[in-house]
DNA sequence: AACACGACCTGGTAGC
DNA sequence: TGCTACCAGGTCGTGT
């Protein structure tokens, strides 16, 4: 489900629902949801902590907790975080916690490629370096992207879904962006011109501040999902239909074993 | 080092 | 109505 507009509003949402709530209980389901370790050690670190605040880094959802250490989660492809009612909890919740309050933070992950883990300090810095530069942040430039770009053949869609450069874009939003940017997903990064990164770059932030901003304001209900994908898609998912600018027939394209949707009168290859 | 590809999973839907 | 095949918003590990 989740690319970084719908992990940062469930990061938001999250820390609004728990901060300075304590974890009575840690209940997991399925061992795959705290790999490598056993969930009963994860259990144990969870067991009486307080919850002091909540942050996201990359697609990451990170719970600050009163003994300094931080649960990660990442959300996977289908995974949900969120204060609720036990009442909430269903076939694919994987792990509940029991709060303070009677309410339970649940994690429901159908598919189990989301995943629970607990970091040190030191852990945790170290976790954070695998990542590229936040896309909102002052750091991610024009010419930061030019110059990470000049240095890379990648596909342009595959340069935007790797998380080690841009983090937080998915297979929706890199799509939406190549679109915004009229760029062909197959162009190699190092063949673009200085006015297509230009754009590429304009593109990712307006498109991930509108789509951040809508999933916030929309996931308002523990237990219902943070969605933006809705609000302003072009592109993703729409083989066949017309092209919003010139009505020529959407294509889809197999690429990095995901699918690719792009306008072929908009994005021309290099 | 950089890149391609299968593996990891469940569930919903389209087509026969 | 089954049943099958394919598809899904993400990483990972392993091979060249």
């Amino acid at each position: 489900m989740p690319e970084l507009p719908e992990v940062d509003a469930v990061a938001r949402r999250l820390g609004e629902w728990a901060a300075g709530r304590t974890i009575l209980e840690a209940h997991f389901s399925r061992p795959q949801t705290t790999r490598p370790l056993a969930p009963v050690k994860v259990s144990r670190q969870l067991k009486g902590r307080t919850v002091v605040g909540t942050a996201r880094r990359a697609k990451n959802v990170l719970v600050t907790l009163d003994d300094g250490l931080t649960l990660r989660v990442h959300l996977g492809m289908t995974g949900n975080l969120y204060v609720g009612d036990a009442a909430l909890r269903s076939a694919a919740t994987r792990a509940w916690f029991p709060l303070d309050d009677g309410r339970e933070m649940i994690f429901d992950d159908s598919r189990l490629f989301g995943r629970m883990q607990i970091f040190m300090p030191t852990e945790l810095a170290e976790f954070s370096q695998q990542y590229g530069v936040e896309p909102l942040s002052d750091e991610f430039t024009s010419a930061w992207l030019a110059e990470r770009m000049a240095r890379s053949r990648k596909p342009a869609k595959v340069f935007l879904l790797d998380q080690a450069q841009v983090v937080g874009l998915g297979n929706i939003w890199a799509a939406e962006a190549l679109f915004a940017a009229r760029v062909h997903p197959f162009t190699p990064v190092n063949a673009l011109a200085t006015r297509q990164v230009r754009a590429l770059h304009g593109a990712i932030r307006e498109i991930l501040g509108g789509a951040i901003d809508e999933a916030y304001r929309h996931y308002s209900m523990p237990g219902t999902t943070a969605e933006s994908e809705g609000f302003g898609v072009a592109i993703y998912n729409r083989e066949g239909l017309p092209c919003p600018r010139c009505r020529r027939a959407v294509e889809r394209i197999a690429q990095a074993g995901r699918s690719s949707y792009f306008c072929p009168r908009c994005q021309k290859a290099a």
